[in-house]
DNA sequence: AAAATAGATTAAAATGATTCTAAACTGTTG
DNA sequence: CAACAGTTTAGAATCATTTTAATCTATTTT
C-alpha cells in the first residue's frame, strides 16, 4: 500500500503533472505487490470498479504511454489485436495462455540464459524476450 | 522457381481449391528461397507489383488466414498494430528492428538453447519463441 | 456436358482498438 | 491571482481487420 503523497512526487520527478487522473491510475496499477498484466481495455474497468468517477478512454491512453516512456509500464509484444502492459518492468519473460488470452511472468531464473551468436551491423540488441504459448492439455 | 501446378496440387491436397488469386499469391509468397516476413499491406503491395489484376483485400486477408491454419504460414508475435507473417514455418526466432519496423529471421543455431524451469498446470507448451529487438547503434 | 452445390471472391459496410482534435480545465510559476 | 503550459475530455477520425450478402467459379452429380 502505497500512499498517494509517493505517487505524487514520482510523477513529479518524472515531469509529469500529478493529476487527479494520474493519481489513480498509480493506484491502481502500482498499489500491490504483485504484478499486473492488462490491456487498456482492463484497465478501464479495474478503475471503474475501484472508484466512483470515471476517467475519459483517451486520458488512459495517454497516460499509459506517458508511463511506458518514463519506464514504469512494458509493452508486451504478443500477436492479438489489443496491446498488453506489464508492471513489472524487469527483465523477464512470459507465457501467454492462449485459450484464456492471459500473460503468466516467467522469471528470469526459470529461463535458461540466452545468448545470441548473431549480430546486425549498426544495430544494438535493444530487448531479449521469450514468449512460450500454452494450450490447454487435454490428454 | 516453383511452378503453378505445383501450387495447385498443394492447394488442392490441403482441401483449398486452387483459385486464380490464391496461386497468385502463392507465387508471390512461396516463389523464391527466401523467407519472407510482411505484413497484409507489404503482401498486396507486392501482389499488384507483381500482376496486373488486383486482389481483393478480404481475399487476401482469407487466404493469409488460410494459409496459416495449414501451416504454410506462421504469424510472428510483435507488439505493433499490424500483423507480421513469416514464410518460415520452421522452429525459429527474430530480430525486429524496432527504427525500420523490419523482421529479420535469427536461426535455432544462433541462439543457445531454451530451457524453461517452470510449467503451468493443465497447459502444454506450444511454442517458444524468442524477439530480439534491434536499435540504431548510436555510438 | 449441363445442372447442381459447395466453396471462394468481392465491394462495401461494420467493427474495434487506438489516435487525433480542439475546446475546456487545472497545476505550476512568477 | 494572473498567465501559461500541460492535461483532460467527448467525440470524431483513422486504420487494421472482419463481416455481409451478392455474385462467381471449381468440383461433383446427373
Amino acid at each position: 500500500m502505497t500512499s498517494s503523497v509517493e505517487y505524487i512526487n514520482k510523477l513529479r520527478n518524472s515531469g509529469l503533472r500529478p493529476t487527479k487522473q494520474r493519481i489513480k491510475i498509480c493506484e491502481v496499477l502500482f498499489n500491490k505487490e504483485v504484478t499486473f498484466h492488462f490491456t487498456i481495455n482492463d484497465l478501464v474497468k479495474k478503475i471503474e470498479k475501484e472508484s466512483n468517477e470515471k476517467i475519459s478512454l483517451a486520458t488512459v491512453y495517454n497516460t499509459v504511454h506517458a508511463f511506458e516512456k518514463k519506464g514504469y509500464l512494458k509493452e508486451i509484444p504478443i500477436d492479438s489485436n489489443q496491446s498488453y502492459f506489464d508492471t513489472n518492468t524487469s527483465d523477464h519473460h512470459h507465457f501467454f495462455d492462449t485459450s484464456e488470452n492471459k500473460l503468466i511472468d516467467l522469471d528470469d531464473k526459470d529461463v535458461s540464459p540466452i545468448q545470441i551468436q548473431k549480430s546486425i551491423p549498426g544495430k544494438k540488441i535493444k530487448s531479449i524476450e521469450v514468449l512460450v504459448k500454452l494450450d490447454t492439455d487435454n490428454q
